[in-house]
DNA sequence: CTTCCGTGCTGAACCGGTTGTGCATCGTGA
DNA sequence: TCACGATGCACAACCGGTTCAGCACGGAAG
């Protein structure tokens, strides 16, 4: 009995058998009322809990779920999307004895692949949430080949036999360019995030169809990468323009923060001159000057969406259909009606 | 042979029992030259990964490491800690076959012990990392009650006869301080984080110190909670004062931020009328106007750091010495020269 | 030629659970 | 009064590894 306690231990003080421990506990087999409350009280007293690992071994399921992130260096710090994310994930696994294993990893896919089947092969997870989905993404095959439930986080572009869990990016999109239209803006501006994800991609269309929608001409995307650095580039070259936008959607808080940083020490007012709208909320968009205007997502609900998503597919539940977040413009300070010309 | 190859199927294959396969891994018992290289090369063929979870039955080992972390709602998107610390836990872990139970907690002290217990009991983890320490810390006493080791990330108050990974809030503050006080400083005022985590006392302490060592009279002390929020209504309160400091030193970047908003607001400018110090850095920062200086920490390598420590215990290391991180002051536009009197 | 030891492998027990099978015991209906 | 089904539990096998004890064989020493 040094260490934590096991089923025998459990079975010997009670004066029972194992088996009569394990079905108490479960409720499956056949077990007298007063036995089984026996059997708790002392279990309870004994502060047993059934080890996971051996529970796993026989159920040939482990209650564990993997995430891979990976993120360059320069923005696993900035991103506001993971912490929340693992915390929605988290609240969900946890009502249900699942765990979580994470994995963050800075650099490139190859890591992240080598991440994923390290998870996997290892026998270490009963399913994957995928992250950051790219357009043609080859987790997808290789967890299919290992027989692994997984969802996506973000729609995918091709076609993945599995669910997804996104938020609507074109809605997002949508309502940022309704907003600048409303306020009277016509040339709209856009500095994307990677377009090698595929939400880039969506949100590029999005913003396109958007514009049509409000009989407002092709608007300049200009490419960027989701840091800072990239953000202040963005605004440089759409300073440079010489039929300058008057409103520029940024793809994250971080690029639109580092684009207002741009535009100030050119001496380009926001939102006076320029309005700026970010695809992603941050906590920190309300406190600086002026306070950032963004589309929020929920992703502590997209989190716990996505854990239950997994959970009902590893449970072999059939009703593994795609489920779509909800997100809403948050107006601050950094949009308002264009210069008068 | 549906589903993971098995050590017997390796066995099977390579025509001898599942001890030489287990063996002839491990490299642990005698076994010829030629019979392991068949058993590694039908192994790798076969693609077989020995599992984890039968592995850790066996070795009462599980091979993985629980991080528990807690934060209220509105920091958890914010604070750029968790996931570098993360990243740099993981890169460490990985390379030793461990892996990363992580738990993210929206919430107070309850949850968190809740998820302390979950991991702990359930025999998830070999060994646990623990954050945000208070005080005196429950924690300290459940994981040695259970006999889990564990590694203190951050210098905890009571001593807890176990290793701790720390950056040197002394010198953090101290570096703040001096930078302040070299450009001409005399009224140093601090708005704290929260006081019931053993680094924001630390902090309090080596403020009074520095001032001290430097002839400054005592700074004012306002407590704040390291939501933005409290960092606007630091700088509120601050202001207000009829002997009103010329340099302020926030807890960390999201409260440095607010706070400067507030100064704007009140028609206040940064740095020339008053400058501004945070206590930790954050990727946003330089894109911020003006951009904020900050004491920054490799929080990447302090998760390395962290992790490094903990596996050691586990594998039976006596070296299990503390570790002190070293900080650097990046000093950006948000500190000045006082205004002449 | 026998004894002895080292080498190379096998068989079996074990880790801590779950679950199928089977044996008493008891109550019920014919 | 006896057959029969339901109930309550024990026994044992099994999940996939690790590891200990032991057996067969070969070469070297006596």
């Amino acid at each position: 009995m040094q260490g934590r306690p096991t089923i025998n231990d459990v079975a010997q003080a009670a004066g029972v058998s194992k088996s009569a421990v394990s079905y108490a506990l479960s409720g499956r087999g056949r077990i007298g009322a007063e036995t089984r409350e026996r059997v708790l009280a002392v279990a309870a007293e004994l502060g047993w809990q059934p080890s996971q690992q051996a529970r796993g071994l026989s159920s040939s399921r482990t209650y564990a779920i993997g995430l891979v992130f990976a993120r360059p260096a320069e923005l696993i710090g900035a991103d506001p999307f993971f912490a929340p994310f693992i915390a929605g994930v988290e609240a969900e696994l946890s009502h249900h004895k699942y765990a979580l294993l994470s994995q963050v990893i800075v650099g490139g896919e190859a890591e992240e692949e080598e991440g994923y089947r390290r998870l996997a092969s290892g026998g270490r997870v009963d399913g994957m949430i995928l992250t950051d989905l790219r357009d043609i993404d080859p987790r997808i095959s290789l967890l299919r080949d290992l027989g692994m439930p997984y969802v996506a986080v973000g729609r995918p572009m091709q076609a993945i036999d599995g669910p997804a869990v996104s938020n609507d990016d074109s809605a997002s999109v949508t309502s940022a360019v309704d907003h600048l239209a409303d306020l009277g803006h016509q040339r709209i501006a856009q500095v994307s995030g990677s377009r090698a994800l595929v939400h880039g991609l969506e949100r590029e269309r999005a913003f396109h169809r958007a514009l049509a929608a409000r009989g407002l001409y092709a608007g300049t995307v200009i490419p960027g990468d989701f840091t800072g650095q990239s953000g202040a580039e963005g605004m440089c070259a759409l300073l440079e323009l010489s039929h300058r936008p008057t409103a520029i959607i940024f793809a994250n808080a971080l690029m639109a923060i580092a684009g207002m940083q741009e535009a100030a020490r050119q001496g380009v007012s926001v939102p006076a001159d320029i309005s700026v709208v970010a695809l992603d909320d941050n906590p920190i968009a309300p406190f600086v000057t002026p306070a950032l205007t963004a589309v929020h997502t929920d992703v502590l609900l997209w989190g716990s969406l996505s854990a239950r998503t997994i959970m009902a597919w590893i449970e072999g539940a059939s009703d593994t259909a795609d489920v779509t977040l909800p997100s809403e413009l948050v107006v601050r300070g950094s949009t308002a009606p264009p210069p008068s010309p």
